[in-house]
DNA sequence: GGGGGTGGTAACCGTTTGGTACCTACTTGT
DNA sequence: ACAAGTAGGTACCAAACGGTTACCACCCCC
C-alpha cells in the first residue's frame, strides 16, 4: 500500500468528464439509435431489444438531466413521447464515428474481409 | 405500423462490436493510460487512483485476452511486468480524440452562447 | 533471516445495475 | 363495455461489478 487509496479527485480531465456522462451498458446504444433522429419510447424500446421499460425510463431521465436528450409529448391520437438529441447531445456524434472506425480497423486487423461487403 | 423501423441487429454493428471490448468503468481508462506508451503494472495502478490489484489483474487480463494490450515480464531486478498497447489497441486512438473532443464541445456549449436556435 | 518492493491470487462482501411482474392513466377501435 | 396500445411508475429480485482483506512468491539488501 504505497499511496493513500484516493488522495486525488481527477480536475478537468476530458476521460472523466465523458465517462460520467456515458457509462453503463445502455447509454451508449440509446444515444447511437437518436443519432438517426428524434425516435418515441416505444421506438426505442423495439430498437434497444431487451432493455426493460424501467431501465429505459430511468435512462432517458438521466440523459435529459444531462441536458443530451430532449423529451417532448406529442398530443396525438394515443400519447406519444419523442426524445432526441439536443445539442449537447450532437456532441457524441464524434465518438460514434471512432466507434465505428475502431472497429473496422479491429476487423481490418483480424484480416477478414474489408468491412464493405457481408 | 407501430414502429415505421425495426432493423434486424446487425451481426456485425460497429457499436456492439466496440461495446463488447470497452465495457465497465476501469478498461476506457485503463486504456488511455497505456496510449502514452508502455506502462508497469504499478505505474498503472497509481494512474488509476482507487483500482484494487485484483480489479486491475483482471482488466488487463481481459484486455490481453481480446488482443488489445500485451504483458511483458522484464528480467529486472525486482522483477517488472509492463503492458503496452498492440496494434489492435492502437485502434482505439480515435477514441480517445473523440472523447477529447467531446468533451472540449460540451465545455464550449456550458461556458459559451446559449445559442438554441435551430 | 527480516524488511521492503514487485506482481499478483483467493475468499468474502457491498454497491450498482438491470430484469420481472404488476400497476396506473389515457385513447382508440369494436 | 371492453380489449389493446400508448408511456410510464413501483416493488421486489438477481447478477454483474468492484472493493477489502488477507496472503503468496520472488528478488534484493542489510
Amino acid at each position: 500500500m504505497t499511496s493513500p487509496s484516493r488522495p486525488a479527485p481527477p480536475p478537468d480531465c476530458p476521460l472523466e468528464h465523458y465517462l460520467h456522462v456515458v457509462s453503463g451498458a445502455w447509454v451508449p446504444r440509446i444515444l447511437w439509435f437518436l443519432r438517426f433522429g428524434p425516435r418515441r419510447f416505444g421506438d426505442l424500446r423495439r430498437d434497444l431489444r431487451g432493455i426493460s421499460t424501467k431501465v429505459l425510463t430511468s435512462k432517458l431521465r438521466t440523459l435529459e438531466a444531462d441536458g443530451l436528450v430532449s423529451r417532448r409529448e406529442l398530443t396525438t391520437s394515443p400519447r406519444h413521447v419523442e426524445y432526441a438529441l439536443t445539442e449537447r447531445g450532437l456532441a457524441f456524434e464524434p465518438v460514434f464515428e471512432a466507434m465505428i472506425r475502431f472497429s473496422h480497423r479491429l476487423a481490418e486487423l483480424d484480416g477478414a474481409v474489408p468491412a464493405e461487403r457481408r
